[in-house]
DNA sequence: CGCGGGCGTTAAGAACGCGTCAAAAACCGG
DNA sequence: CCGGTTTTTGACGCGTTCTTAACGCCCGCG
């Protein structure tokens, strides 16, 4: 759940942004003023900031570098004032966008996409996943740690992948044939079998009790943490 | 050095935009249609792109999903249309920022700032590597060490670049394949091996037993330090 | 208590991908 | 137009990986 921060002087702009926003599922913080905004920040840290600049206790780019102070957390200003010199001094000032108003609310949230869809690679939590000895990064398509060194085939990468991006969840027999075999190999069971044990025996600590690949007999297969 | 692809029909755009935009010490590539402008990013891809949406081949938003399709490169889109539908699909379809026509220039360019600061965090660049005896200095685009002089060709960087900027990180050989030869040659592995095999041989110790420069069988290949 | 399905394991041949050599074709500067 | 460099293309041996088959075990069920 993307959590924003809309800080506005304005009730009703505060209130409208707040539905359209809880509307689209965003959890919606709100404040008043520049100080109360920097607060609420601190407190519980947003993964966007909505930002307008005429606020009544501070200056905007002010609010801007109390943020940027300690946080890299995006933000979009709102503002009246359409003069040139008003962006670029909030741009520079560490704002990563700038809408007048009035603006579109499908504007307003398209932008939002686009500049957390920015934002989301650099603060992403860690893709490694720990099986027993072993570490999988699958962004790197590496395994470290264990004793020996490990390495993995293609198709033991794709089945170990889609176990990993479930935790916990059931993946069926079919799915996991589906999508690492294709369509006509519905039935080849063996395969999975055939692979889910080198997996085994390549990651787990005992393969014959293994403790994060774990076989649910009848229906497939599932990754616990 | 920021390089900047400037891409727009209207010549007067182009060279006003290439004049400021050397003025303030970026790199400028042109295009002046969405085919040239992929063809350019392919052949040398830059660090942002400023992409006018009136193209007289291609659609806008195709031109967008061409770039995002393998690259995350950022995309600021001019336009002379303000419409909130235009803005909408422009960002949604990958762009990052979205400047109406006739817009100030100075505004660009607190955007063109504001956009790369984002940017930026992702790849951080290490002046010089090593491999083996030999240091490689991407930005100088030189070679020094070990007793025999060594001499790269435009393939052997470009290839030798994308591994070098994700150390320890496997590289597919698609995405190899497309950034260095483009998107037609994705098939064409064997061109892979031609020219990984020379790079060992002009940078490895010993090219038979790669220590730097390896393998990942039937997936890619990876940089280790 | 005997039976059968599903699972893990082992073992084999087949298929594929990689490194390499070699040579033709395209490119480039003089 | 020529000579050298660079890129593209084809072919082959070899090791790895994938595919396929067969066997034993556990467990639920009749």
């Amino acid at each position: 759940m993307t959590r924003i921060l809309v800080v506005d002087d304005e009730p009703q702009i505060v209130r409208a942004l707040s539905i359209n926003l809880r509307a689209r599922h965003y959890d919606v913080d709100t404040a008043a003023d520049g100080a109360s905004a920097l607060r609420a920040a601190t407190h519980h840290l947003p993964d966007l900031v909505v930002l307008d600049l005429g606020l009544p206790d501070m200056e905007g780019t002010d609010v801007i570098r109390g943020l940027r102070g300690w946080t890299g957390v995006p933000i979009i200003v709102l503002s009246g004032r359409a003069e040139s010199r008003d962006k670029v001094d909030a741009l520079d000032a560490g704002a990563d966008d700038y809408v007048t108003k009035p603006f579109g609310v499908d504007e307003l949230l398209a932008r939002i996409r686009a500049v957390t869809r920015r934002a989301q690679p650099a603060d992403e939590a860690p893709p490694a996943v720990v099986i027993g000895t072993h570490t999988v990064d699958l962004a790197a398509h590496t395994v470290t740690g264990g004793d020996s060194e490990v390495h993995l085939t293609p198709t033991e990468w794709q089945l170990l992948e889609h176990l990993l991006r479930h935790p916990d969840k059931l993946i069926t027999q079919r799915a996991l044939l589906q999508d690492v075999w294709g369509p006509q190999y519905l039935t080849e069971t063996n395969y999975l079998r055939q692979y889910m044990a080198r997996l085994r025996r390549k990651l787990e600590f005992d393969p014959a009790h293994p403790r994060h690949l774990l076989t649910e007999p009848g229906m497939g297969y599932r990754f616990r943490p």
